[in-house]
DNA sequence: TATGTTTATGCAGCAGTGTTGCGTAAATAA
DNA sequence: TTATTTACGCAACACTGCTGCATAAACATA
């Protein structure tokens, strides 16, 4: 990883008024590097248990807090994880776009070019959020 | 519950090549009367810890593999299932409907009425399935 | 650069969720 | 009614996520 991104990683930190420490850098740079969604366990493997389970936890809710990543639905029990794009901060938090699993790799994208269509809901009814997950096969499994 | 129903239960057990048995009708029952979503816990303390907490995932499992259910995406680390429409089948399997998450009361539903739009993938992607999961205030609850 | 205060980390331990193996009980087929 | 197949219940285990507390690191101030 460039000089260039690990300043902006610590410029993301501060902006949320949080402090830049190891294990926030470097979760942030695997978000980065993966380009996708990530559940807990990928940080456990990919940082080659060099943090805490706990400390992991508690990075990624202070993230979610701040507006940096959001989760994905997913039909399994674990909760994945991407990074947010910038237009979303800690008191407007929302996603536009929708997500894609490839049943091939396993692999959870977003797709940010995509946006969620309206949907029309029944009466009595009040929408906050719309989560939208494809499944299927990427464009590199194909 | 009516002796139609828990008639109609034994002829979607007995459709599937299930046998009938007190766990699998109990369980269909709670998701008739339910007329809902239905996570794992709910299935002990609906039934009043009357089966065992394996049985209720090998059945759920079951259910799933027959195409009698389906789970639901969540942000957490329950996995919820519903009932299936008649048109779903072990070999078929989809859902056409929307998902709604009530932040008040926690319930998630079928919108059986509101069909999923179509959704415009990049060049490369396949869909096989789509879920949405919408979130906000249900009409009981507003 | 050193110091005090705040914040994050790591460890131990706990609770909830989901799975597997195996012996027994129940359901179906004959 | 009996034989065979299938499901159930129990014990034990693995994984996931959380809390409390002592220690270590980061930041603000001088």
């Amino acid at each position: 990883m460039s000089n260039k991104t690990k300043a902006s990683i610590t410029d993301m930190l501060r902006a949320s008024n949080l402090s830049i420490t190891d294990t926030r850098v470097k979760i942030l740079e695997l978000f980065i590097d993966s380009n996708g969604a990530l559940e807990h366990s990928s940080f456990e493997k990919l940082a080659g248990h060099s943090f805490d389970r706990v400390t992991v936890y508690r990075t990624l809710q202070t993230f979610l807090d701040k507006g940096i990543i959001h989760s994905i639905p997913t039909t399994d029990t674990s909760i994945r994880y991407a990074l947010c794009k910038s237009d979303c901060s800690e008191h407007d938090h929302h996603d536009h776009h929708i997500h894609f699993k490839c049943e091939e790799c396993g692999n959870t994208i977003c797709l940010d070019e995509t946006t969620v269509p309206e949907i029309q809901l029944p009466k009595g009814y009040a929408a906050h959020n719309i989560d939208v997950v494809v499944s299927g096969v990427c464009k590199e499994c194909k």
